[in-house]
DNA sequence: TTGAATATGATTATTTTTGATTATATTTGA
DNA sequence: TCAAATATAATCAAAAATAATCATATTCAA
């Protein structure tokens, strides 16, 4: 019993079963418990599969749903500090274009108590100013899942129909020769509309 | 048991009830009570859950302001008969208006498998089709705090340009002589449009 | 055959998980 | 408002799992 035969009954199991555990396989594979624990070990580093306290998880059962106040955000500091000087630049009266992402809605701790407008394609952002002084305008169109966001072309036509003071965009890269940069076009057309 | 799989229970039966006991919780999972409080701890310090005393609330229930979760908890029985109603009317491949309000956030548990497209102006509605099979489109315009959805003129000229097989609104009032009446200007023009 | 590389197993610390216990806080009902 | 009931926090201890380290086998090539 060679290592790539476990790792194929192992893989199996769990797509079968959705979890295994070390003890079990340990016996079922006539092996010693680290052995499988290094399997184990291995496959996890590779991707496939979650690594738990005692056994092994299929991946799509570990994974939890995104929702809104759950992100965990890397840069958080860096972050922060990108938002507090954003807020310094948004006074009362103002009407504001919020843009998507983890760094725009990390903003609205800083601007949740000003009198302002804000023109969003954010859900976390509209959750977040909820119940706050900031009133609201939601574009509307097509819901990004995978990006709690509004996109699409009705979000375009939506935007077009207003007017801020300020815009605050995301952007995924930087570069002397390019400029700003997006990952898809999607987010590009938005940032590029406010 | 381990935690991964308590975990996908916990949140399994968070979003199916909506609440849940420790202690119930306990016996459920063979364990004891003080590993649930520590699990629900752990989830609710992730932003998943609502911690309450002697158990946990979905997200979505607890966030919600005093006004929607009293109205989404009066009738509940009575609101999950009309969902349930309502739901075996939805086939895949619809598409469908839903309005805002209580009762209609409830009917989103019996509908997130279809494959359907739902276009909507409520927030929690988009909150609770969020990573389900549904696809949203999410009207555009003023946000109404107090009721959680978008309202107005832009709103209008939204669901103005789309079409859908069914439409499912709230009401306020049910009388012979008036028929079906909203308690204000905003829900009513909302709901006539669809 | 030798020797290096690799895989496996045993042993021991260390970490993680869990549950028991006691003190404190919260809820509930009179 | 108060007191009983209930839930929680805090602390500690035990059990289980894991990591780290070293020793032993096995394989493969020169």
């Amino acid at each position: 019993m060679n290592f790539q035969l476990r790792k194929k009954l192992i893989l199996q199991t769990l797509d079968l079963q959705g979890t295994v555990e070390v003890k079990e396989f340990a016996e079922l594979l006539q092996t010693s418990e680290i052995t499988v624990r290094r399997d184990l070990g291995v496959l996890a580093e590779e991707g496939l599969l979650f690594r738990t306290h005692g056994g092994a998880m299929k991946l799509s059962l570990a994974q939890t749903p995104v929702h809104f106040t759950n992100k965990a955000v890397s840069r958080a500091e860096e972050k922060d500090y990108i938002c507090r000087k954003a807020a310094a630049n948004i006074e009362d009266g103002e009407t504001i274009f919020l843009d998507c992402g983890s760094t725009l809605a990390r903003l609205c701790p800083y601007i949740k108590h000003k009198y302002i407008k804000v023109i969003t394609n954010s859900l976390p952002i509209v959750y977040e100013l909820m119940d706050t002084n900031v009133s609201i305008n939601l574009v509307g169109g097509e819901v990004d899942m995978q990006r709690q966001a509004v996109h699409g072309m009705i979000a375009l036509e939506h935007l077009a129909r207003y007017q801020a003071d300020k815009a605050f965009i995301g952007v995924d890269g930087v570069s002397l020769a390019k400029g700003l940069t997006a990952a898809s076009e999607k987010e590009a057309s938005i940032a590029t509309a406010m």
